[in-house]
DNA sequence: TTGTGTTTTATTGCCTCC
DNA sequence: GGAGGCAATAAAACACAA
């Protein structure tokens, strides 16, 4: 015996309780041994003629009224001289009838641990051993954590793949976006250009001219960098620079400029209101007038797009608007 | 029928609790 | 120190394809 422990053998008999009524009614659609004929009486308990292996010491020890019911016998043509050799064979492990196994598992499933006098209930009313009771709710134990284990593992799978494919979206999200902000790049490159030339050629008719208005007031009030002060406003103005709206063209409508400020657009977040400015960057719009647009916007070289929580110009989101960087899809 | 994989029953050794 | 639980494992019983 395992660790020197002594089990008791059980005494099999017949608690007479309303259980065992239960599963004598059963005992039809129970696979019944012609063991059980040969050996049952009318008053034997419900289970015993399907009576596991019982410990050796308690069959060997015995006298053969003592031996065990073997329900795994298989008697298809057994003779007596099968029967003969099946007695004499050595004891083998016995699986539990379909009648046990059903009352352990309603056991199993009222208290799935086992306590002394239960287990004792238990072993009489299905013919077995306390020690045999044990086992199978140890065994039934290990397979429902087993089983549980399984679930947890489903659940987690599952979490991990829906965390996987919003990554993979936002991943796709971010290349998209990458590549925007690339072509706006290039546009205003492009731009920066033709105004250099622009500009060497009205230096070259300003000293001609010198009474020629100066070029910032060309820019209307109402539209003039607006919306880079507002996008910047909570930037350092130092490293700003832009002349998006190049004072030539106050109506600016490229791609650019008008991708962020078409009011349609629900993904615009240039929608700056006036009224909204404070005081200091209404002073920063005047002095936008004054100054050259490039120290109001950002330039874009310098913005950091990988992480939004890093960007040195959000354009007007907080680092922390996860609304932003969490859209739907 | 047989080989092989799975399930069930049981053992062993270690650990915790009282 | 004994009782009982648990993990690991053995081994029999069982299922099933080839």
């Amino acid at each position: 015996m395992a660790g020197g422990r002594v089990y008791s053998s059980g005494t099999g008999g017949n608690s007479g309780s309303n259980l065992s009524v239960l599963f004598q009614n059963q005992k039809g659609a129970c696979a019944s041994e012609p063991l059980d004929s040969l050996f049952l009486s009318g008053s034997s308990p419900s289970f015993l003629g399907s009576r596991s292996m019982v410990s050796f010491a308690d069959v060997r020890g015995g006298n053969g009224s003592n031996r065990p019911f073997y329900r795994a016998y298989d008697h298809d043509d057994n003779g007596d001289e099968d029967l003969e050799d099946y007695l004499h064979q050595p004891e083998k492990k016995r699986r539990l009838s379909a009648d046990q196994v059903q009352f352990l598992e309603k056991s199993f499933e009222v208290e799935n641990k086992l306590e002394p006098d239960r287990k004792v209930q238990l072993a009489k009313e299905l013919g077995l051993q306390p020690r045999q009771v044990a086992i199978w709710f140890q065994n039934r134990r290990a397979r429902w954590k087993t089983k549980q284990m399984e679930k947890e593992y489903e659940v987690l799978q599952d979490s991990y793949n829906s965390l996987k494919t919003d990554y993979e979206n936002l991943l796709k999200e971010k290349d998209k976006l990458k590549a925007q902000v690339v072509l706006l790049q290039d546009k205003l490159l492009l731009r920066e250009k033709e105004r250099g030339i622009s500009e060497l050629s009205d230096t070259n008719k300003l000293s001609q001219e010198p009474l020629q208005k100066p070029v910032v007031e060309s820019v209307s009030e109402g539209e003039v960098s607006k919306v880079s002060i507002v996008a910047c406003k909570q930037e350092d103005m130092s490293s700003a620079r832009s002349d998006i709206f190049d004072s030539d063209s106050p109506h600016y409508t490229d791609g650019v400029h008008s991708s962020l400020l078409d009011p349609g657009d629900s993904s615009n977040v240039f929608e700056p209101d006036q009224s909204d400015l404070s005081q200091d960057e209404v002073d920063n719009l005047n002095l936008g007038k004054s100054l050259s647009p490039a120290y109001i916007f950002p330039k874009l070289e310098d913005i950091d797009y990988s992480d939004p929580s890093e960007n040195s110009c959000n354009f007007g989101f907080p680092a922390d608007d996860h609304a932003f960087w969490s859209w739907s899809y």
